[in-house]
DNA sequence: TCGCCCGCTGTTAGCGCTCACATACCGCTT
DNA sequence: AAGCGGTATGTGAGCGCTAACAGCGGGCGA
C-alpha cells in the first residue's frame, strides 16, 4: 500500500533515497536494462511500489531520445472502419513496447495538418496516417521529421514512404464489372458529399470507368452529409427511385447507407435482387443480422492495421529505412442483393 | 518551402541561429508568450517555417512542468457509445490548449491498470476515465498522482474525485416502470456476457428491482459475447421466443442487439408492439432508419463528454481542486416498440 | 602472484526547452 | 540631469531522466 504524501510529485531520487541506492540503479531496475543483482532489484521494486512511484516518461524520453509512441491519424472514429484498423494496429503493437496515439482529422486537410504538427512535436517513433493526400505543409513536415511514415487504406497514388492499402479505383471497377455481368444496366450511385474522402471518390471513378467500358453511365446519383447513415440511405434511395424509376441497381459508397437503402427496398416490397440490386462497400460485420445480406467488398481493415503496425515496429527495432508498398486485395461478397449469374 | 537537411533533428538553437536572436526569443514567439516586437516575431516565424521546425514538446513539457494532455480511458471504441463521448470531449477541449489522448481497456481491469500507468507516466493535466470501479492499485496510483480525475458514464458509487454520468440503476428502474405500466408481464432480458460491464449490470439490477416491486420477475434471460451485435440480437431473440413462448417483452442491454431482435420480430411477422414489445438502451442515432423505432433511453453520451472536459479544463486553468458530481438524466424514448398506455 | 575480465554500482554530462531574473534601451517626468 | 517605468531581449540554471563511462571488488587462468 502506498503511503500518501501527495504534494510534491515523486522522482527517481525519492525512490533511490528510500532504498539506499543510486538513481541510476533504480532507473535500471525500472527499465529492466543492464545488470542489477536480484537483491537490489527486489529492494528497489519494493520501494517503488510502496511509494506508488510512476516513472516520468517525459524526462525519460528527453534523456534517451526515444519515444515509444506511434501516432495514428485517421479521419473519423464514427466511421466503423477506423476502429477496426485501430484494432489491427493495437494487436500488433501490444507485442512491442510501442503505444498508439490517435488523432482525428474529420476529413479536413487543415485539421490533418495541425494534428500532424501536434503529433510530431512529441517526436513519435512512427506515424500511421490514412490516405495519400496531404497538404504541402504536411508533406514538408513529414519529410523533415525523419519519422517513419506508413500511409494506409489507399495505394492509388505516390506514398511518402511506406503504404498499406487497397486500390479503391480497382475496387470500384470490380464491383461495376460484377454488376454489369449480372445484367443490371440502369445503375445509380449514392454516396457521401465529402470532397476530401478521396477513397470514396476513387471508388466512384473506377466504377464509372468500368461502366464506360461497357458503354454505360450512371443513370442518377445522390449525395448526403451528416446524420444517421442508415436513415440517409433510406431517404436517398426513396429519392432516387422516385426520380429515376428505371433504376435497377443502387451502388452505395458504404455499407451503412446501403443497409438503409436495403431496408427501404424490403419495406417497399421491391423484388431484391430480381428487379433491383444493391451493393455497398466495406464488409461491415456490424450489419450481419439484417434479413438480407448486402453485396459488398471487404476493405481489409484489420489486415491494413496489422501490416502498418508491423512496418513501424520493424523499423523501430531494426532502424531500417526505405518504403514498402503493400497492396491488399479486397474480396467481393455477393450477398443476397445481386442476381446470381 | 523548407530546405531539407534531414539528418540532425532541428532544435530551437537552429532557428535562433538562422535568424540571429536568442533561443529564448524564439521560444517566446513560438508560444505567443511575453513581449516580442513585431519585427523579430516575423523574422523568427519566417525562419521557423522555412526550416520546417516543429517544437519539441517533450523538452518543453519537462522544462515547464506542464503537459497539455488529457488522458481518456474507455473500455472500447467499437461500442458506438464511446466515440460519441469522445466527440463531446473534443468539442470542449478544442477550445482550450488541451488535447485528448485515448486509452482502451477492453473492459479488463488489468488492462485499465496498465493503461493508467502508461498515461500517468506522461503526467497529463487531467484524466477522464469510464466507470467507478477500479483496482486498488489503480486507485492508489490516481490518488498519489495528484492529477484531476473525472469518472464518467456512471454515478452509482463513490467517485475518486469528480464524476459525470447517469444512474444506470435508475435507468433500469425507469424502463421497467414504463414496461409494466404498458401492461407487459412476461419480460425477458437479453444482454452481454461481460462481468466487467458494471453499467449494464446496474441497469439490469435496477430493472429487476422495479419488476420485483410489482411482484414480477424475469421470465427468461440470454447473454452473448463477441460477434456482430445485430446478428446476436437476432439469434438470442429467436432462442428466447422458442424457449419461452409466453414472453411478451424483450429488454436488451443495448440498442444494437435490440435492433437485431426487432428485425427478427418483424421478419417473423410478430405483432410489435401489440403481442410483443422491445426496448434497448443508449439512444443510438446510428439506428434511425430501421422501419420501426426501438424504444430506448438516451445515455447522454455527448453531454457526459462535454461536462467531463469542462471540469478538467476548468481545473486546468484555475487550479481549483475538489470533486463535483454531476448527474444527468436520460430521457425515455418510447419509439414504436412499446404499447401506448 | 599477477593481470584480466565480469558483474554490479556510481558519477558526470547532457537531452531541448522554459523559468526567473538580469540587462539594455527608450521616452518621459521632475 | 538624474530617475523612473516600460518594452524588448539575453543569461544561467535546472526540469527528471538516461547514455556513457568509470570504479570496484572478486574469481580465475597463466
Amino acid at each position: 500500500m502506498p503511503s500518501y504524501q501527495p504534494k510534491r510529485p515523486l522522482t527517481l531520487r525519492d525512490v533511490s533515497e528510500a532504498c539506499g541506492v543510486s538513481e541510476m540503479t533504480v532507473s535500471r531496475v525500472l527499465r529492466n536494462r543492464g545488470d542489477v543483482s536480484v537483491a537490489t532489484r527486489e529492494k528497489v521494486l519494493k520501494a517503488a511500489r510502496s511509494l506508488g512511484y510512476v516513472p516520468n516518461k517525459i524526462a525519460g524520453a528527453l534523456a534517451s531520445q526515444r519515444v515509444n509512441l506511434v501516432g495514428v491519424i485517421i479521419p473519423s472514429l464514427s466511421n466503423m472502419v477506423f476502429p477496426e484498423v485501430m484494432t489491427g494496429i493495437s494487436e500488433v503493437l501490444d507485442g512491442t513496447d510501442l503505444q498508439p496515439v490517435v488523432g482525428v482529422t474529420n476529413y479536413s486537410p487543415d485539421r490533418e495538418e495541425s494534428v500532424l504538427y501536434e503529433m510530431l512535436s512529441w517526436r513519435p517513433s512512427g506515424l500511421i496516417i490514412a490516405g495519400l493526400e496531404h497538404t504541402d505543409a504536411s508533406r514538408a513536415m513529414l519529410a523533415q521529421s525523419n519519422v517513419p511514415v506508413v500511409e494506409i487504406m489507399d495505394i492509388d497514388g505516390t506514398p511518402l514512404d511506406s503504404a498499406v492499402g487497397i486500390s479503391h479505383r480497382r475496387a470500384g471497377r470490380q464491383m461495376a464489372e460484377a454488376i454489369v455481368a449480372a445484367g443490371y444496366r440502369n445503375i445509380a450511385f449514392l454516396g457521401t458529399q465529402m470532397p476530401n474522402d478521396h477513397r470514396a471518390r476513387k471508388r466512384l471513378e473506377g466504377f464509372e470507368e468500368e461502366l464506360a467500358r461497357h458503354g454505360l453511365s450512371l443513370v442518377d446519383r445522390e449525395f448526403y452529409s451528416g446524420g444517421s447513415a442508415l436513415l440517409k440511405g433510406r431517404e436517398m434511395t426513396q429519392a432516387i427511385l422516385q426520380r429515376s424509376p428505371e433504376t435497377d441497381f443502387l451502388y452505395y459508397s458504404n455499407d451503412m447507407i446501403g443497409a438503409g437503402g436495403l431496408l427501404y427496398c424490403l419495406d417497399a416490397g421491391l423484388d431484391v435482387p430480381g428487379k433491383i440490386g444493391l451493393a455497398g462497400f466495406n464488409g461491415t460485420e456490424l450489419l450481419d443480422g439484417i434479413s438480407r445480406k448486402l453485396a459488398t467488398m471487404d476493405a481489409c481493415r484489420l489486415e491494413i492495421g496489422r501490416r502498418a503496425a508491423e512496418i513501424i515496429s520493424g523499423k523501430h527495432s531494426t532502424g531500417t529505412a526505405g518504403g514498402a508498398v503493400i497492396e491488399l486485395f479486397p474480396t467481393l461478397q455477393p450477398g443476397d442483393t445481386i442476381r446470381k449469374t
